[in-house]
DNA sequence: GCGACAG
DNA sequence: ATCTTGTCGC
């Protein structure tokens, strides 16, 4: 039994994400286009927003997407945007904005017509910009269809046009010394793709950044630099955290839980030494 | 058959 | 992505 899309084969579907794929990226820009982004603190730059989706534990299907807006340079949350939704495309490696993209979208939309004056004016995005394999992640789709820079971080390497995570990778990543400091990822092609980031000074796991859409790598680079209190830039780390809380709040009540689920009637025992955040080593 | 595989 | 654990890396 063939995989099936909305009734299509997925052969077809993907021979259909591939076109549109290409369709979009005639309209992508990996320059930078706005004022504030060539001022060398940003002056201008006030609002940046931040996009994730998080997961229902056993069902595929359901998800809450948010956008976040954040002030610049304080990073204080002034706009949030969370809401469960049905996710119908499968995720395929190279076409994840075919199943989140159009949430995110909407998101953007609806911020455009309840709070205009809070649109951010750069987004993270959970996920890779032109580092893909076809140039075109899920960091140029909502570039693209938003008209608003964008800035792909991904957690892990996508290892395509000849990049790999392999030994030597690994080695330049260990070379790297503080927040801040960062090696190019260059293409077979001979192109520059991203970068691999050490977001902070006691980072080990670097953050793969890539230009999404109206916007430079090192523009990118630099913005995203600016966003990490943590690991991860706030911007995304917010709008994880807080899609993550909507599901727990939504679907996952305590009381509930615990009559479910005999594990949950333990809560667990107060952390040993302060609070740490779970994508942030250090 | 085995390894890869953003989220 | 999510769950879970844990202590190199092939």
């Amino acid at each position: 039994m063939a995989q099936e899309v909305e009734g299509r084969p997925l052969k077809e579907t993907l021979a259909l994400w591939t076109r549109e794929q290409a369709r979009l990226k005639a309209r992508v820009v990996v320059r930078n286009t706005e004022a504030w982004q060539r001022d060398p603190a940003f002056s201008g730059l006030h609002r940046v927003g931040g996009v994730d989706v998080s997961f229902v534990k056993g069902d595929s299907g359901s998800a809450c997407a948010s956008l976040v807006v954040l002030s610049y340079p304080e990073l204080q949350v002034l706009y949030e945007d969370s809401s469960m939704v049905s996710l119908t495309a499968p995720y395929v490696s190279g076409f994840l904005a075919f199943r989140e993209a159009p949430f995110l979208v909407d998101a953007v939309q609806r911020l455009q017509a309840k709070e205009p004056s809070l649109m951010p004016q750069v987004i993270l995005v959970d996920g890779n910009g032109v580092l893909h394999h076809q140039g075109f992640g899920v960091a140029c789709h909502l570039g693209v269809l938003s008209d608003l820079p964008c800035i792909g971080v991904a957690k892990k390497l996508l290892q395509v046009d000849g990049l790999e995570n392999n030994t030597l990778h690994r080695e330049k990543i260990q070379l790297l010394q503080a927040g801040g400091d960062y090696f190019p990822l260059m293409g077979s092609s001979g192109a520059v793709l991203g970068v691999a980031l050490k977001s902070h000074d006691h980072s080990t796991k670097p953050l793969y950044v890539s230009v999404g859409h109206k916007i430079s790598l090192e523009t990118a680079v630099r913005l995203t630099h600016h966003c990490c209190r943590f690991r991860i830039p706030e911007p995304v780390r917010q709008a994880d955290i807080r899609s993550r809380e909507y599901i727990h709040r939504t679907l996952e009540l305590p009381g509930q839980a615990a009559l479910k689920d005999p594990k949950a009637q333990r809560p667990k025992a107060c952390p040993k030494e302060g609070s740490r955040e779970p994508t942030d080593e250090a």
